[in-house]
DNA sequence: GTTGAGCGTT
């Protein structure tokens, strides 16, 4: 199950993703996106969880949730394009 | 020492 969360705050790191869903269930992944050129945090990132129903619960429980004085947005991800040379999205 | 809608370097 992945999971989008955005509306992050700048200084809101993967490690603290990851800690907020355990508490709702098995994280497998968490992962904060940074911008690669700079390195800064881009406000956002997605979480793997092992179990979809805790999945769901996660999101109930940290969607609109104030984090950081910010409150996130938690949702279900999209299909991550694969491969850079097939980076075109869905209409 | 910056900013604020978004869907990720494999």
């Amino acid at each position: 199950m992945n999971l989008y969360v955005s509306n992050l705050s700048f200084h809101t790191m993967d490690d603290d993703l990851r800690k907020l869903f355990e508490q709702f269930g098995a994280v497998s992944s968490a992962k904060v996106i940074t911008d690669r050129e700079t390195g800064r945090s881009r406000g956002f990132g997605f979480v793997e969880m092992d179990s979809d129903e805790e999945a769901n619960k996660a999101i109930k429980g940290l969607n609109s949730k104030e984090i950081e004085g910010r409150a996130m947005s938690v949702s279900v991800a999209r299909e991550k394009t694969s491969r850079p040379d097939n980076n075109s999205r869905r209409y």
